[in-house]
DNA sequence: TTATAATACATAAGAATATTATGTATATTT
DNA sequence: AAATATACATAATATTCTTATGTATTATAA
C-alpha cells in the first residue's frame, strides 16, 4: 500500500504535532495508526502522515510529557493509546493559535491588499 | 539588532521559498535584504527572515532556476537583485496554490464540524 | 569624530523534523 | 495460501531551519 501523499509535504514540517495534538485534543484517546486514519479520512486521502514521521513525533510529545500512553492488548498485537496530559491541553491551544497567525501573516504576503480588491 | 521573531518558527519551514517567490512576483525585482524589510513591516515585525535562512533559499531558488540574478553596485557595497524566471512565475502559482490547500486541509483538522457550529 | 547601528552579502555548525526504507508481528480478506 | 491491513519501531538520509560568525560599506547619534 503506497498512496501519494499531498504535493508540498514540506508544508507538513512543523505542523505534525499541532495535528497530533489537536486529534487527540477533539477524539479523546487514541493509538498512532488511528490517528493516520482519521486524518487520512477527515482529508480525503490528502494528507497521509507517514510512519516515520508519526512515532517519533508521538515519541517526542511524550518525552515533552505533552501526552501519556497506556498499552492495550487487542489479540497477541499490542495498541499503545496516547491521551493530553494537563500540559498538553494547554500546549493544543497554544499550537493552533500560533498556526492561525502564521496563516494570517501568509495571507498579508500571499494575498497582498491594493487599492483595488483591498 | 536582534528581534524576537514569531513564536513558533516551526511553521516557516516549507514556506520560505514560497514567501520569496510571492514577494518576487508582487514587487518584481528585488535584493534579499529588502525581501526581509519588506516582509517584516507586511507583518507588523511579526515574520522575520534571517539571513541564514534567506540566503541559502535564495541560492537554491537560483540553482533550480526560479529565480535570475543580476549584480549591482550601490557605491562600493554589492548588491544583487533577483527576479522570477518564466519558470518562477509557473512556480509561485503552484506555490501559493499548494499553501493555500494544505491551510484548508488544516482547517478540517483544526475545526472540525460538529452537528451544531458545522 | 568616533562608536553604534543599519545595510548587505555569505557560510558553517548544529538542531529539528521530515522522507524513505526496513524490520517485526498479528489479523483479516481474497 | 497469499496478499493486504493493522500496529508498532527505528535507522539512514535529506531538507531546512537557527544560531553564530565573518566581511565590509554607509549612515546616524553621542
Amino acid at each position: 500500500m503506497y498512496i501519494c501523499p499531498m504535493h508540498s509535504k514540506e508544508l507538513l514540517k512543523g505542523s505534525l504535532k499541532t495535528i497530533i495534538l489537536k486529534m487527540l485534543k477533539e477524539h479523546g484517546r487514541m493509538y498512532g495508526y488511528e490517528i493516520t486514519q482519521k486524518v487520512r479520512t477527515l482529508t480525503g486521502d490528502e494528507l497521509v502522515i507517514t510512519e516515520g514521521a508519526l512515532y517519533p513525533a508521538l515519541h517526542k510529545l511524550e518525552a515533552d510529557k505533552l501526552v501519556q500512553t497506556e498499552q492495550e492488548f487487542i489479540g497477541k498485537r499490542v495498541r499503545r493509546y496516547y491521551s493530553l496530559t494537563p500540559s498538553g491541553e494547554l500546549a493544543v491551544e497554544e499550537k493552533v493559535s500560533e498556526f492561525e497567525s502564521f496563516v494570517q501573516m501568509m495571507q498579508l504576503i500571499i494575498q497582498p491588499k491594493t487599492s483595488f480588491n483591498g
